[in-house]
DNA sequence: TTGAAAGCGCTAACAT
DNA sequence: ATGTTAGCGCTTTCAA
């Protein structure tokens, strides 16, 4: 362990320190080849005792391998994101594997931005979230002869390899158990994102069922901005006084649920009798509420670990699985908040 | 566009498919150098044509020069670090520096891997969480010859440049507002862990003030694992059986602070009266509760932004700030759970 | 304004 | 088991 210094250490600095060829000094730190035990330990002290760390950028450019797998997602504050990428961590750990994670904001010209300059660095994977992309960005997918997932969705024509769920049918299965129940005036409270395209399917698929079923959707209501369990709290309550002879509540997330269900036992109405109420997540940050709000799990762990696995196989064998879509099932958990039939 | 390949595209394809000299098509690409317009364009064409996506590991390699900054974080599931990392990324995207996120899980050694695994791909900063690292993380980052800030904590040494707040001074702080407000007997509930070194100094903090004024801490009870809203709600219940005498109760994060919450009013027990109640973090999500729970914040979004902008003034102008330490100043919000003196 | 040559720090492929 | 040689795809530097 020296003091700081402005050059940072080269292979050649152990090999003089170690007096073994860098090539010999090279193979004891990845590992490789055979090479004495003597030499081995000499070698491993000099490093150590220099402080030095492998330049990945040059044994990146020699040996045209670079062990990174990026990892492409619209937002961390999401909560389903970061479960995601624990999946995605958790099965990497077990090869030598990097994830590298860049964030979209669910804008397309920054999906763009962020995939070329992660391609820039030539990993040996993408994992990408959504099926809808600009051309331009699947275009450099496609080019980039690498293995490419698209996570958390199946609606739609993979560009190489797809993990997810229907979010199309995710909306009919609630659907289906809402009108099954008796509920008929029906409010969906939803977030104002044009570009969220998995929360659109599902509203499709919602609405869909709903009119095969003879109902259209009594009142909605959208928004953008501020904290989610306040925003669920006010629109439920503006709702109400709009529409006030609803008799279930959809939202398309679980933490505006939890402000809606908040608001509406503080009113004392019988949920879920005079009122029924449903989100989407399963998140398991909300178990702890008065009620627990019917759900609909995404399957967000088991859908990073998918990916990860897929990414680490053809890695590891060059296995082609191109255009195979894993097509996982949501369960629906009715909580408390959604009256058995 | 064109259909996949197998070798990636480099400069020479460009060069040779628009008839002008590597160098100048690395000039066009980079924005360096006078190029005519003539010959910029034809080169745009081209590299536009073909789908090319510069290699950055040759770039990195010739030009000695990684536009990443390393960020090192505990984890992405604690609504924290996704605020910081917001800051961070607002500030660098006025820059051509690119943050990467690493997670330790707090864990000594795998914050040791990770930097390793970072640092290996000679970043031009590090960001990284807390001032406690290992002797091998230490020494790593001095070597690394680039800035280091630490964040979040200003309780201790820092290796280069620190930002954050005091938790010491947090914890003191909330406990004078209670003992103010005429709290006496307090329990505190936490998380159980041992390598939290920020929960640690707010907890020291905390009981070193109660002590001043002669309380103790009546009781108290850690967890780990699990929803943190249920077991806010299920320590509280038992708190409150083993030591029904308690007037309050500080928690070491809101979400668990919440969980309480929910469950004194469903009890129906008067807030702040009979039971006052304080977290830490100030979590917007949180807003939408039944009242506001007393909290703290810890300058998240601010500790972020500032730590990107030393970073990038320091890459910019190598102006020297080693030593320097931002010391923010936290708020207390009182919220509806603290009663006013 | 453009081009040619010489490496950046490492590893693959061959020696020995 | 160890060493030598020749690049990897770019950018820096110097020349034209």
């Amino acid at each position: 362990m020296q003091t700081r210094s402005k050059r940072p250490l080269t292979l050649r600095d152990v090999s003089e320190a170690s007096g073994v060829s860098e090539m010999t000094v090279s193979r004891v730190l990845r590992n490789k080849g055979d090479v004495s035990a003597v030499t081995r330990e000499k070698v491993r002290e000099a490093a150590r005792r220099l402080g030095y760390v492998p330049n990945k950028i040059a044994g990146a450019l020699a040996s045209q391998r670079v062990n990174l797998v990026a990892v492409i997602i619209p937002s961390l504050g999401n909560m389903v994101f970061p479960e995601v990428l624990s999946g995605i961590s958790e099965v990497l750990e077990d090869t030598d594997l990097q994830p590298v994670v860049g964030v979209t904001d669910y804008q397309p010209e920054k999906e763009e931005k962020v995939l070329f300059e992660m391609l820039s660095w030539r990993p040996s994977g993408v994992i990408i979230a959504g099926l809808e992309h600009s051309e331009a960005s699947r275009a450099m997918l496609l080019q980039a002869g690498i293995p490419v997932v698209e996570i958390m969705d199946t609606d739609g024509e993979p560009i190489d390899t797809a993990v997810g769920i229907s979010h199309r049918r995710a909306g009919r299965m609630m659907a289906e158990a809402i009108v099954e129940a008796g509920y008929k005036r029906i409010g969906f409270m939803g977030t104002k994102m044009p570009l969220d395209h998995r929360a659109r399917k599902r509203f499709e698929g919602f609405t869909q069922t709903l009119a095969k079923n003879g109902i259209e959707i009594a009142d909605q209501e959208f928004y953008s901005g501020g904290s989610a369990l306040a925003k669920g709290r006010e629109m439920t309550e503006a709702m109400l006084k709009r529409t006030p002879d609803l008799d279930f509540l959809y939202f398309s997330n679980d933490m505006i649920g939890a402000g809606g269900l908040l608001y509406l036992q503080e009113q004392g109405i019988d949920i879920p009798n005079k009122i029924g109420l449903a989100g989407f997540n399963g998140v398991e940050l909300l178990e702890g509420l008065p009620k627990r709000l019917a759900s609909m799990d995404a399957c967000r762990l088991e859908i990073g670990q998918t990916a990860a696995r897929i990414v680490a196989a053809r890695n590891a064998d060059g296995a082609s699985d191109e255009g195979q879509v894993v097509d996982l099932s949501p369960t629906l958990s009715r909580g408390d908040t959604l009256r058995k039939i």
